[in-house]
Order: C-alpha cells, then structure tokens, then sequence
DNA sequence: CATGAATGAGTTTTCATTCAT
DNA sequence: TATGAATGAAAACTCATTCAT
C-alpha cells in the first residue's frame, strides 16, 4: 500500500491535456508572448493547477519541448520500425537509403507538425540549450544510432572513411537547418523535397 | 520645415552606438528579457532618445539585426576580395574551394561574434522572418551569388548536373545549421572545423 | 469551467469601495490627472485588482461616472417618492410644483456631491458622450417623465400649448447649466437657490 | 528708438498662428490627449518657440481659450451692433427682443464653432476656472450689459420685478446648457432653434 | 530669437506567482 | 488537491520641458 510519488491515472491524463495547448500556445504565441492563464483555460484547469503541475513558466514550457519532442521521436522510431526492419533496410537500400529515410520521415513530422518546430526555435531563443536533432538523433540511436549506422556503411564500404562523429554532426546539422528554414519560410508543403535534395547530395559526399 | 532623411553626422554616431550596445544586450539577455534602458544607459543617452530614433523595441530590435547581417556581410565580402579575387579563386581551387572560402569566412565571423547568432535567432524566435543566410548569400551574390558560382561549376563539369536553386539551398541551410548549433552548443572554438567538414562531405557530394 | 456573472458578495463590495475612492480621485484631480495606483491604494487593493475588475483606466472612469449617476437618480427619485405621491404633488402644486421639486432635489444632491458635477464634466471633457441630466432625467421618466409631466399640464391648462420636446429640452439644459456653473463658480452654498430662482422664471414662462 | 516691450508685428502674426492652430488641436483632441509638438508642427515653428511664447502648455491652453472667447465676443458684439442699435432694437423689440437677439447670435457662432464649445469644456474640466458665459456676458457688459438691460426692462415695465442679478445669473446658465447640450449632442445644426425654443421660454416668464 | 534633439519623470498596463478558501 | 482572486514588480512608452547650437 504504497503512497509513493505515483501517478494517478487522472493526474497524468490532466498533465497531457496541459502540455498539449501548452504546446499550441507556445508555439502560436512564443514563449514571451504565452500568457499562462491562457493554457489554463484551454485545459481547463486553475491556473494554480498548472503552476502545481510544472512549477513555473519556465519548467512548463521545458516540459512541453520535451513532450513535443518524445512525439516526434515517437514518429521517426515507428516510421523507421524495429532493428530487424532497420537491418532490412539496411541490406536493400544501405546506409545511404537508411539516413534519407530517417531524414524524410523527421521532415513528413515537422511538416505536418510545424508547432514542434516553433517549439525547438523558442527553446533555443529562451534558454540556449539542448539542441534539437541531437536529441532526436540520441532518440534514434537507441535503434541503431546516427554513429553506428554510419561505422557500419563504412566497414561494408559502402561510405569512404570519415570521421563518423563529424559525419553524424553535419547530418544533423543539415536536418536542423533544412527543417528550420523550410518550414517556417512558409514552404513547408515542399519540407520533405527539401530535406530530400539536401540529403542526396550531402550522401552522395559519403560515397566511396 | 521640416528635415528630410538627412544625415547628421553625430546622430548617425548615436544611432550606431546605441546599436552596439543593443547588440550586445539583446544577445546576452534575449528580446524578450531586454530592458529598453539597460541599452540606453549603456549609450549613455536617455530612454526617450532611443525611442526617437527606433519607435519601439521592436524596431530597435529589427534595426540591430539588420546592423549585424551587416557586419557579417561586410566580413564576408571584405574576406572574399573583389571580382578578381573570386576569378582567381575559382581558377585555382575551383567553385568548391570558394564555396569552402565563404563557408569559413562565415564560420569565422559568427566563432568571433556569436552574438551575431543570438540575435539571428531572437529574430526567428520573435518575429519568424527573414532567414538570415539567404540573406547573407544574398549579399554574396553581388560578387558572384551562390547560384552563379554553381551554374558556373556545372558548365565546366566541376559538379554534376544538379538543380541549381536545391544546392544553393542546402547549401544555406548546412550553414545555418552548423553555425548555429555549433556556436550555442558551447563548441564555437571549432566552429569552423564543424562547418568544413560538413561542407567537405557536401561539396564532394557535388563533385562529378 | 467559468463562472458566468454570478455576483461574489465580497467582490460586490470591493469594487463598490473602488468606485467610491474612484469617484473621489477623479473628481479632484480630474481624468488626465489621475494616477490608478493612488485609488488602489486609497481602496487597499493592488493595482492589479483595479485593472482585474475594470479593464482599463477608461473603463474604471465610465463605472465610475455610471455610479455617480445612479446615486444621484436614487436621491431624486426617493425624494421625490412613488406614483401616489407624484399625483398628489400634482393635485397640489400642480406640474409647478412638481418640477420645481425635482429641480430642487437635483440641485440638493449636486450641491452635496460637487464631485458629481465633476465627473460630469470630465466625462464630456474625455468622452464628449451622454449627457448627464438626459440620464437623470430618463431615470425620472419610470415616475411620469418630463415629457408626461407637461403634457399632463397642458391638457389641464395648466401650461399654455408649447411644444413638449422642447420643454424637457429647455428644463434640462437650465437644470444643467445652473448645476455646473453653480456648482464649480464655488457657490455652491447658494445652489439650491439659484436654480430656484431660474425655475422660477422658466416655469412661469410655461404658464397660460 | 524703444526696444521696449513693444510688440513686433511678425511676432504677434506667428503667435495668432499658434493660437489658430492651438484652437484646433485642443478642441479636437482634448487638453490631456494634446502633444504639443502637433501644435507647433502644423504652425511651422519649433517646439520651443511655442514655449518661448507662452510659458507652458497650461498657460497656452488658457492663451487660447481667451482667444476663443475673444473670437466669440467679437461676433457677438459685432453682430449687436453698437449703442445706437442696441437702443434701437430695444425701442422696437423690447428687452426681450434684444436678449433673443443676443442668444441667437451666441447660438450662431457657437454651431459655426463648436471647437470653441469643446475648448469651454476643456478648461472647465483642467482648470475649473472662469465661467465662459460669464466671460462672455461680461463683454457684452460693455455695450450696455445683461443687468442693464434687465434693469432697464423692468423700469419700463416690460419685465415683472424680479432680482435682477439672478435673472442675468439664469439667461446665462440657460444659454451655456443649451449650448454645450446641444453643440456636442450632435444636433449642431439645431442649435439656433433650441436655444430659441428656451429663450422664448424663458422670457416669457420674465413678463409682466 | 529660433530650433528641435535630448531627456527622464511619470503612467499605464501586464502577468507570473502566491495562497486563502 | 484544485482554484482563481489578488498582488506588485517590471517594462514599454510618452511628452512636457530644457538648452546647446
């Protein structure tokens, strides 16, 4: 009969609803511009609730990058499938086929999605940390990894040799500023050409 | 009778200080944390001067970030040379030893002033306009413009046959990419390692 | 889930102690003059609670004006009493009598409440909107009307056939006219007299 | 050859220039919601030369509310015409005649003007100061005077005996809420006739 | 004298955060 | 626990007034 710091099935309920307009409203409004009553109110909650919940403006909006975060991680793992999917790919197409998909489904996200990409931009702006793809790609590597991926491709010499960490840096680094400047520069319809042409050079550069 | 646009040269000595210093306010607290008279008694001028000359925070704000695209253009250009500079350049190291040049010239200047990334991104965050490197190319272009140096390097079978307007996209966006997750990460002394091996891959996905 | 404009007691009466000190402010300093903070501290509430229940500095002095208004309505109406006691006014003093009353009941206030005069007058200084003794005077009409007082008049014989509109017109911009000039000519001893004194006149001007 | 106080002829030019536009702004705008930077734009000077002349805002607002009435009074006055007439129009009109006359003008000029109507408010609701009327009455003093005519009416039997200083303190409270109820009603055009329509009143009462 | 750039005191308004209920 | 009324610190912005040129 443990009271511990569990979670009441409700009270989790009560927090997403919370992070949900957190993060429509953070997104529409930026973080300066949020007014927390707001989000209160969506949610339907007091305002009290949601300072009891995250403790303050600065940890919610935290929250919400997270969660924002988690969903788009929660996208590109279910997109790129298991290991042995991974491992299937792997063999059909390469490593090559492999990152342009893992590319292609982070742009299909933050085209439908583009609030998360406003959330990663506020994030940056407000507390200068924790770069996004980083953690996207950390999310990933549990599958395999941006490293692991690229070790491998050039051990079968499918890629020549390169320093991999500089490799999977300038990856994310491509993604980071394709999405970034594609989506909000009003052509998000054309996110995924973007990030797909981006790509095919950028991995032709890879090739022995 | 009223002045028109004329130039004073003490205000423009004003103007310019007490954009310096809103530069430097505005990068190191962020848009929305910037106290208007933080700036005004570092340009040791009354608050109300500095509404007379911008308006609003806004403006001011809008005003630097033009006044350090500016400077990073001014940098960039100066480090590149004239029409002959670039001639000779190509005629050496081929379109992609310049393509390499400006890269390094950015990533020089943005090690040296990360502030200049801070307010790039403050602006994205506030006002989601104006995608800085475009606009930075854009000022390249009066010597040679991405897409010319490209179209350029296609004529002479330096880079494959690739669409154009996508290089010179990409090419932007690695920039912004590396640039700015490179200088916020906390590793802006190897900026410009970052940003040439990113574009080595790059550029060699180019080559035909 | 709101509330709608379910009526808080204590609410109640905290924005009537607002009201109260507000109509004491602006009354002696005048709109433009007044400082908010200084009714929220005369009220013992925090600034904020001012803006919570009015909106707006604008919108505190129009309430305020509004309860100013409905004051001095609530004391002529009393003073003057119910339906029964109108028409036996009227059996007496015949219409005379009656708006002589009512004149005198104005005046009565007003020199009691000068503040009233001024926020009045700051009103149409800020608002140039409602004319006061229209108000008053509408508020009078639940108890015959001006317009019904002088018909009723003139179908006794008691007024010689003038047109009714004016009259009320006429009534109310002399009532008004004496009030503030008597009021703010710092006379306001002698208002009950000098508005006497005009109805005298005016009213025998109505007399067949 | 004085260099007294003597006042130069461009000087005086400019200074009505201030005061037209004065005039204008301070009507339309309102005391509080006046810059004075408008002022001296529209008249073509510098901020400080409107300073230089007349000391401060307040004491440029009072320089044109003189100026208003001065306008008015001119009107007036010239529209009475001098002794002669005024005796004239007695003999052939009565007092009564006369004191319509003098109202229909203040009508006239102030439906031509209502900005001077606005300015009347204004200083009521700033400085709470001289009762226009009373101003106004006050010059007209000069060419016989309220009391004058009053006194001279009841001598020759055309008004009952009444207080002669009430009387005057009536006719004016009268034409002021007429005026200003009127003027900023919005039925500018029916001022004439709703002063009228009180006057004929009014007087009326005052017959024997 | 004329000017208008510079100033900074003074106000309005907002909103994160608290806490009594 | 949940709430939302109350708070007051914080900032943006204005404009009367001054004074160096």
């Amino acid at each position: 009969m443990k009271k511990t710091t569990e979670l009441a099935p409700k009270t989790i309920a009560k927090r997403n609803d919370i992070l949900r307009f957190s993060l429509e409203v953070f997104a529409r409004e930026g973080f300066g511009n949020t007014d927390v009553q707001i989000i209160a109110d969506l949610a339907n909650v007091g305002k009290g609730t949601v300072y009891r919940h995250f403790g303050n403006k600065e940890q919610l909006f935290l929250a919400t990058a997270k969660f924002s975060l988690e969903q788009a991680a929660a996208y590109v793992t279910k997109k790129i499938g298991g290991e042995e999917q991974v491992a299937s790919v792997i063999g059909q197409h390469g490593a090559t086929g492999l990152l342009r998909m893992i590319g292609t489904a982070c742009a299909e996200y933050y085209r439908r999605h583009p609030q998360a990409v406003e959330i990663m931009i506020q994030e940056r702006a407000q507390f200068r940390e924790s770069v996004f793809p980083t953690h996207l790609m950390h999310r990933e590597e549990t599958r395999g990894g941006i490293d692991d991926i690229v070790a491998g491709a050039i051990k079968t010499g499918e890629f020549r040799k390169v320093n991999i960490a500089e490799v999977t840096t300038a990856y994310a680094d491509l993604l980071y500023g394709s999405v970034v400047n594609g989506c909000l520069e009003g052509t998000k319809s054309k996110l995924v050409k973007r990030v797909d042409a981006a790509l095919e050079i950028f991995l032709a550069g890879l090739k022995k």
